[in-house]
DNA sequence: ATGAAAGCGCTAACAG
DNA sequence: CTGTTAGCGCTTTCAT
C-alpha cells in the first residue's frame, strides 16, 4: 500500500467522461457501456436506449490512446511527404492528400504526415513509426524507379499500400495503385492527332526515369499506329521550364512539329514561353498538352490542356486495399491501374 | 481465474519489443529501462550503456499507445483541411502544411490531419478529436472573419493556435500568429513607386472580406503616403482569373493605371490575361504584383512578381506558441505578426 | 443480456 | 540508483 489516488473519483472539469461515467449515469457495468459502442446487437433495446441517452448526454467518446493499446491499432495512417520544389508544377501529392484524408475518413482512418530526417535514408521516419506501433498501415508514394522503400517495407512486413507500381520488381507482395501514363500520353496524342495534327513532338524527363519513359510509350505507340513518325521528334529534359522552353525551341527549328505532348505541365509551360517568343499563339499555331493538370494550366493563357490523373479514386482504390492489408486478407491482383482524362483547354 | 493468456510469452516474431523484453535482455527492471528512455541521468553510466545497447540490439522504442494513455497526450496536432478550389492560385495552405510538418517534427509532435464531414459545422471534426483525445492541440488556420471555430475553441478550453488574426475578436485569449497582408501589398506599392510608377490600381476582394481589406490598406497608404490618387483606382470582385481579368480591363479604360497590385495571384494572372489581349507587356508597359507567390507566379511569363508569406517562419511560431499552451505557459503577447518579402521578377 | 476480472505497455510514486 | 506496485481507459474472455 502506501499511495494515494493520482487524482479524485470525482472528475476533474476538464478531462473528457470516460466509459464508467457513463455506466454510472446509465445505471450499468462498464462493460455494457462498452458493448453498447461496440456491439449494440448484444444489447436489450431499453438498455441500450439509456446507455445511449447517457453517452449523448456527457458527450461521450473512446479514449484513443486506451482503445489503441487495447485493441493494438491506432486507426491511423502514415504519409510521408517531400519539401516542394519551387518552379515546378508539381500539383500531384497536394491533390493526393485531400483525396486520401477524405477517402480515410470513410474508412474511419486518420492521416499522419511526416518527413524524413535523414532525406538519404529511404526508411527514414518509416522505421520509428512502425516499430512504435504509432500508425496502423503506410501509403507510400514515392515509388519511382531506385526507391527502395517499398522493398524494405515489404522485407519487415509493414502493412503499406503504394500509390505507383513496383517498377523495378514487377512481381512485388504489396498491392499497389497507380495511373497509367502511358494511357494519359496516348490520350493527348490522340487528341491531337484527331485536331489534324501529324507532326506531335515529345519533350520528356530523362531516360532514367522510367515514369518518364512510361509516358513517353504513350506518345510513340499513339504516332506509330497512325504509321506517323516519330524520330527526330522527342527531346529528354530536366523538369523545370526553362529546359521545356528550350527544348521546344530546338525542336521547332529542327523538326518543324505543329504539337507538343509533354511529360509534366512544368514543361509545357515552358513550350508555351516559346512559342510566345516567336509571336506564335498556342493552340492557333501549336498545339501543346502537359501532365497533372495543375494549377498553372487552369490559370495560363490560353489555357493548358492537361492529362489529368484521378486521384480521387487513386485514394479510394488505396484506401480499399489497405483495409484488405490490415485484415489480412489476399488480394486476387496486387495492383489497380487507372485511366486518366484529358482536360482539354485553350492550347489544343 | 479460468483465462487463457491471450498470447504466449514468448514473443511473436511480427510484435515489436516492450520494455520488458529489453529489461530481461539488460539483466534490469522493466522501471529501468524506462528511466534511461526518459530520465537518462538517473542511471549509473555503465547500466544506462548495458540498456541503450539492449535496446539497440532489440531495436526497441516505446509504444505510443501506451505512453500515450499514460502521460494523457498523443504528441498528435490536429490540422483540419479544406478541399482544393479549382482554378485559383490557392498555394498558402500546402505549403503552410509541409512547414508546419518540419516544425512539429522538431518539437516531437506528428501533424494529423482531418477535414469536415459537414462543412456547414465550424466544430465539425474539432470536437471529436477533442474529446477523444486523439490530438494534444489543433492548428486552426480557417480564421478569416465569421469563422468561428477560434472563439467555439476557446469555450471549450481546447489548446490551439490560430493561423490568422481573431480578426472580429481582437481580444481574444488565444495565442495566434498571421502575416501582415498589408505591410505586404505596403511593400509592393512602394516598390512601384520606386520604379517610378505613380497611377497605381487595385484589385481585391469583396468589402466583406477582412483580409481582403487589410491587403487593400496597405495599397491605398502607401500611396496616401506619397500623396498620390486612389480614387478610381480600385476594384472588388470575386477571387477568380476571370474576375481579374475583367475588372484590369475596365481599370485600364478609366483610371490608365501603369501598374497594378492584386490581392491574390490568381487576379494578377487575370491582369496578365487583359495585358496579353491588348498587346501590352508585362513589366514593360504596365507592372503587376500579384499576392501568395504560387507556383503559377513562378510559371507565367514574365514572372509574375508577388508578395511572399513567411510560412516557415509562421509554422515555426505556431510551434512555439502551441508548446506554450500546452505546458500552459503565460504568454506575453497573445499575438505575433510577421512580415511578408516581396518576390520580384518580369513583371514588375 | 449483464457483470467480474484481467491485462494491453507504459510511467509515476514509492520503498529499498 | 534500482525494483516493486499501481493504474491510465479500454476491450475481451469468461461466468452468471
Amino acid at each position: 500500500m502506501g499511495r494515494m489516488p493520482e487524482r479524485v473519483p470525482g472528475r476533474l472539469p476538464g478531462s473528457p467522461p470516460t466509459l464508467a461515467d457513463v455506466a454510472e449515469r446509465a445505471g450499468v457495468s462498464r462493460q455494457t457501456v462498452s458493448n453498447a459502442v461496440n456491439n449494440a446487437e448484444l444489447l436489450r433495446p431499453d438498455t441500450l436506449e439509456r446507455v445511449r441517452a447517457a453517452i449523448a448526454e456527457l458527450g461521450y467518446l473512446p479514449n484513443r490512446a486506451a482503445r489503441n493499446l487495447r485493441t493494438r491499432s491506432s486507426h491511423l495512417l502514415g504519409l510521408r511527404i517531400s519539401p516542394h520544389l519551387e518552379g515546378t508544377a508539381e500539383a500531384t501529392m497536394d491533390r493526393f492528400v485531400h483525396s486520401l484524408v477524405e477517402a480515410s475518413r470513410g474508412a474511419g482512418y486518420h492521416v499522419l504526415l511526416f518527413d524524413a530526417v535523414d532525406r538519404t535514408d529511404p526508411l527514414a521516419g518509416y522505421d520509428d513509426l512502425l516499430r512504435a506501433t504509432a500508425v496502423d498501415a503506410f501509403v507510400v508514394t514515392d515509388t519511382y524507379l531506385g526507391n527502395p522503400q517499398a522493398g524494405l517495407l515489404d522485407e519487415r512486413g509493414a502493412p503499406f499500400v503504394a500509390f505507383g507500381r513496383p517498377w523495378d520488381d514487377p512481381g512485388a507482395p504489396h498491392p499497389w495503385v497507380d495511373v497509367d501514363g502511358a494511357a494519359g500520353t496516348r490520350l493527348a496524342t490522340e487528341h491531337l492527332l484527331d485536331r489534324g495534327h501529324e507532326r506531335i513532338a515529345w519533350i520528356g524527363w530523362r531516360k532514367d526515369s522510367t515514369i518518364g519513359e512510361d509516358r513517353r510509350s504513350g506518345w510513340s505507340s499513339g504516332l506509330r499506329d497512325r504509321g506517323l513518325p516519330t524520330t527526330g521528334l522527342a527531346s529528354r529534359v530536366e523538369d523545370t521550364v526553362a529546359s521545356g522552353r528550350g527544348a521546344s525551341a530546338v525542336l521547332l527549328d529542327e523538326a518543324r512539329p505543329t504539337a507538343f505532348v509533354c511529360a509534366s505541365d512544368t514543361l509545357a509551360v515552358g513550350v508555351l514561353h516559346t512559342l510566345a517568343d516567336r509571336g506564335l499563339v498556342a493552340g492557333r499555331d501549336v498545339a501543346v498538352v502537359g501532365f497533372d493538370d495543375s494549377q498553372a494550366a487552369q490559370l495560363v493563357l490560353p489555357g493548358l490542356t492537361s492529362v489529368r490523373q484521378p486521384l480521387e479514386q487513386v485514394a479510394v482504390e488505396v484506401v480499399r486495399a489497405l483495409e484488405g492489408v490490415m485484415t489480412h486478407q489476399p488480394r486476387p491482383e496486387p495492383g489497380l491501374l487507372l485511366t486518366p482524362t484529358l482536360s482539354v483547354r485553350g492550347s489544343s
